[in-house]
DNA sequence: GTCCATATGCAACAGTGTCGCATCTGGCCG
DNA sequence: CGGCCAGATGCGACACTGTTGCATATGGAC
């Protein structure tokens, strides 16, 4: 998409540790599985697959490990997760780790999600801003509608 | 904010119940007293606000019921709901019943939904379609962020 | 009033995420 | 290198939201 400035970070786990401990929070084996599925992945997983991929990384990791790892990675900004429909919430490597924040779209039909740039929200979150005051987080947006194999049935 | 057309229907529920008849479904206590606490909430609410709701007006009512009138009305696109972070889904009616489009934006810190004009949408909608065919349902968004007052801390 | 499709009531279930508590471990200091 | 302690983990049980199967009641048309 755009040339430029895409790879901040080599390797997003290490940076995401790097800030983990900048935090003076601990680095625990739980913690950077998941943040390594999360990057191997570079998708959005829901717990329970990231759960299923890190017992197989690091077998005896629990499920509800894995939940306050989500929940801690989330307060030091580094995993967002959305959420579509009534389905769980999917969470991925917050979007300065991976060189650009992304938008999701998933199809209210057939459940696809696809990627959109991330300046895609740029006005919007200006218009935002100076209309209210709302410091909008582009990574943790969720756009619903239809995709385009799905749009014009009939 | 906006002046002009500002009023497509003197009552969301009436317009409503024609629509349902109009779609050859059945216009039941349930899903009159559902349209009826959403249009006078004019407010997100939560499926078990809308059950206490309702309960108080129709009793015996069960909550079932709700969530199915709920999925029927959606289906009839009288009603979308909106999914924030880790809470229950809010219902509102549709923006057609309520005199257009608005986004709900709702603060990641204090939790405070605001609305946004309908139109705010319009340019990602129109740029979704254009590059990748995909039709954006703008009362389906859920925009999250930070509002003024939690926007600057520190 | 009668009839049929369908919406409802009910109860039990499924999935996701949370909590309390005992134990273990990461990071630090001597 | 070994010990210490706050904080992370394992474990189980729980809370909440939403769903499903089936018998019954009700809406709407005749």
């Amino acid at each position: 998409m755009d040339d430029g400035v895409q790879h901040p970070t080599p390797d997003p786990v290490a940076e995401a540790v790097r800030q983990i401990r900048a935090h003076g929070e601990r680095v625990t084996v739980a913690r950077t599985a998941v943040l390594r599925v999360l990057a191997d992945a570079d998708e959005h997983l829901s717990a329970d697959a990231i759960f299923a991929a890190v017992s197989r990384a690091a077998p005896g990791v629990h499920r509800t490990t894995i939940y306050r790892a989500l929940d801690a990675l989330e307060r030091l900004d580094l995993v967002a997760f959305t959420r579509l429909r009534h389905d769980a919430a999917t969470y991925h490597l917050a979007g300065h780790l991976v060189g650009g924040a992304r938008v999701y779209v998933r199809c209210r039909v057939c459940g696809t999600v696809g990627h959109a740039p991330g300046d895609l929200l740029d006005d919007v979150a200006f218009r935002l801003a100076a209309e209210q005051g709302f410091a909008l987080d582009p990574t943790a947006v969720a756009l619903t509608g239809r995709c385009a194999r799905c749009a014009t049935p009939t």
